[in-house]
DNA sequence: CACGCGTGGGA
DNA sequence: TTCCCAAGCGT
């Protein structure tokens, strides 16, 4: 049987993101933190600076508090039904399907956005996400097989991940062609259907970077829920259309001189960065020690002040 | 239940 | 440059 802490860990990692995107850090984690009493032994901030520049930080709370619950309250062993996996934080219906039939070769249905893709375009639906849901679900029901349910939900996921891709599908190729109603009517391209999309507004704020004369950073951790909630990052402004300068002190700020560009989920970012020094106790943070400090800890946008700033400092 | 929540890569 | 995302979940 394979570990399920690895892959309900590798999961996790890989909701709303890449394989490529995720192979480092899954190495990462599991040299780190090899078992699931491990990582909830761990300390948050090792956690949280293990996952930074990942993304979609809420998973790694989540992830820390799942193993937590796995250790005190099932001895470190993962339940291997979905209604009790569900239960977990970060476990949701995609989740507990795929750690049900992948770990432990139960025949549920894993239905994500691949198979969702692949769905469609074999039965044709037009009806756009997320109405058409339920009935993509339901094909994908109609087929999952009793046995390997893990491999067949594997395979599919695959086979939306190289061949039948959103883009550009490379039908010529595909095993499942003979039976697809999308190539025969040639609208499978097109598929899914889906609702069109809001338009990403524009915020702007303002990061300041302050060291002391050791060298040392002055960073924040930034409240656990919100936007990038529990990492490290650099005080400053609210991000909005007209933000409110807050410098963490008062002394004399200088512009970088670069702004720094970042689009999130669900609008885009223009940082200006203002950079000092001093050894003023700020109200805001705390100095973290120069050896002690890796921009790597930081998510991206806070790794993008750093290296807009760090030349004030050279 | 619609929305908030990251990032890096490809077209 | 700009847009689209990619193996979703929580609220």
């Amino acid at each position: 049987m394979p570990d399920p802490y690895r892959i309900w860990l590798s999961e996790v990692m890989l909701q709303q993101t890449t394989v490529a995107a995720v192979k480092d850090y899954f190495l990462k984690f599991t040299t780190l933190w090899p078992t699931v009493q491990d990582l909830a032994a761990a300390e948050d901030a090792d956690v949280m600076a293990a996952w930074a520049g990942l993304g979609y930080y809420a998973r790694a709370r989540n992830l820390l508090k799942c193993a937590r619950v796995v250790a005190a309250e099932y001895m470190g062993v993962f339940p291997s039904d979905r209604d009790s996996l569900q239960t977990l934080p970060g476990i949701g219906p995609y989740t507990s399907a795929a750690i049900s039939a992948i770990a432990f070769d139960l025949p549920e249905t894993v239905l994500d956005g691949n198979v969702e893709r692949v769905m469609a375009r074999i039965h044709a639906i037009e009806t756009p996400l997320p109405t058409a849901k339920p009935e993509l679900m339901a094909l994908a029901q109609a087929l999952t097989p009793l046995k390997r349910a893990g491999d067949y939900a594997q395979a599919v996921m695959d086979l939306g991940a190289t061949i039948c891709t959103p883009k550009n599908p490379v039908c010529g190729i595909c095993p499942w062609r003979d039976g697809c109603e999308g190539h025969a009517t040639g609208i499978a391209p097109e598929l899914p259907r889906k609702l069109a999309k809001k338009a990403k507004p524009t915020r702007r704020g303002i990061a300041y970077v302050l060291r002391n004369s050791n060298g040392d950073w002055l960073l924040e951790t930034r409240p656990e829920k919100g936007l990038l909630g529990g990492m490290l990052g650099w005080p400053g402004s609210d991000w909005s259309e007209a933000p409110v300068a807050a410098p963490p002190v008062s002394t004399g700020w200088e512009a970088a001189g670069m702004e720094v560009r970042h689009t999130f989920t669900h609008f885009h970012l223009i940082l200006e960065v203002m950079t000092a020094r001093a050894d003023i106790d700020p109200d805001i943070g705390k100095f973290v020690p120069h050896h002690a400090f890796r921009p790597s800890d930081l998510p991206t946008v806070m790794r993008k002040v750093f290296d807009v700033a760090k030349h004030r400092f050279e």
